[in-house]
DNA sequence: TTGCCGCGTGGCACCGGGTGTCATTAGCCT
DNA sequence: AGGCTAATGACACCCGGTGCCACGCGGCAA
């Protein structure tokens, strides 16, 4: 496969990571992550190999799109939360809020998704761009509750709402129809109810 | 570094695998996982590189002993469990009973959770191993509540509740002398009654 | 215009994890 | 003794990731 547009040494490039989200995007949808190479995205976005690992870190960081903002934005959210409001309810309120998408991006977040989800080597890097996650959510919760940051309560909040956001993603993903802020705001109900679904 | 003994081909091994695990568990633990290569630990081990990737798929599988075990017989323990006792209960239940380690075996536990849970590598990768434990509780909360293994609350609950212990065991590692079930037990708690600490 | 400089780029060599293949060797069975 | 099985090690190879260097474009100053 060869480039559409050659890339010019010297210039800013103005849209290459993009243009190279997209050809990684699609070869890993259609023929597997792993059985994609570097040097077969590289070229499809006409760019080198070693170009790519300028933009990205790692092969897997090209399916993430800017998650940095991303979790800044959630930060934001959670700094902006009504203190008055409970701590457990703000953090829920924040990821529904945080991954309240535009129309028009959700199919992108959906093969983003599907990919990360469904590709064992992205799953498993997924824990490092979470980790990141959790540490935000422990902060606050710490910070309102008067504890530091890795006692045992805001790790915890951290780390289940975030496992709760996660299988509400999954939900999403096997039902093509549904909302993420319905799956999103079950999850997190049943959570901090203690799963009464469970009750019997 | 050479070998304490030679290996010698054609003969069964007896021990090697254990005798691999110590080495890099050694080494990892000395100086970090990713510093160290995988020849370093067959050669202190007293085998090939090639022979270590036959005794351990990954690098990462080193660290874990018998898992699969591990999983197994959490897997029984919930077999087992009284049916009338509620689900999350026997879930819980379970969880700490698997982890309910002997003294001996809690200082070699440490070492593997500590480099699990620190190298970011590790941490990466556990998320493969853990995958194999939410099957096994997703599918018995299915069963328990006439649903599917791919509903959401099945999959909530194995999420959340290993996520719950996985904090419980970092509160277990940067506290010496505490004990595990006690750090599992008060996870567990917190997660079932929706969090009281956060009540105010 | 000429010459210099910064910077994005590509080529290349290298490292390390992981795999396929093949020859070697030992124990065992007949 | 001869043949079979199975564990091993050597070798070549693939691929992700990195360090290094040379190239070429645009901009800037003289």
């Amino acid at each position: 496969m060869t480039a559409i547009e050659t890339a010019v040494p010297g210039v800013p490039a103005e849209g290459t990571r993009a243009r190279v989200e997209r050809a990684a995007l699609d070869l890993f949808t259609l023929r597997g992550f792993e059985q994609v190479t570097t040097d077969e995205v590289a070229d499809a976005a006409g760019i080198s190999r070693r170009t790519f690992f300028r933009y990205f870190a790692t092969k897997a960081d090209a399916v993430w799109g800017d998650f940095a903002a991303h979790v800044a934005r959630l930060e934001e959210l959670l700094a902006d939360a009504d203190p008055a409001q409970p701590v457990l309810g703000s953090v829920c309120a924040a990821y529904v809020e945080v991954n309240d998408y535009v129309a028009a991006e959700l199919p992108l977040l959906r093969e983003r998704m599907r990919l990360i989800l469904t590709e064992p080597a992205l799953l498993a890097h997924s824990q490092l761009r979470y980790a990141e996650v959790d540490r935000v959510v422990a902060r606050y919760v710490a910070a309102r509750s008067a504890g530091r940051e890795t006692d045992l309560v805001p790790r915890l909040v951290a780390a289940t709402t975030r496992a709760a956001a996660t299988t509400a993603f999954q939900a999403w993903l096997r039902d093509e129809r549904s909302a993420l802020g319905d799956h999103l705001r079950q999850a997190f109900a049943e959570l901090t109810a203690g799963f009464p679904a469970l009750l019997r």
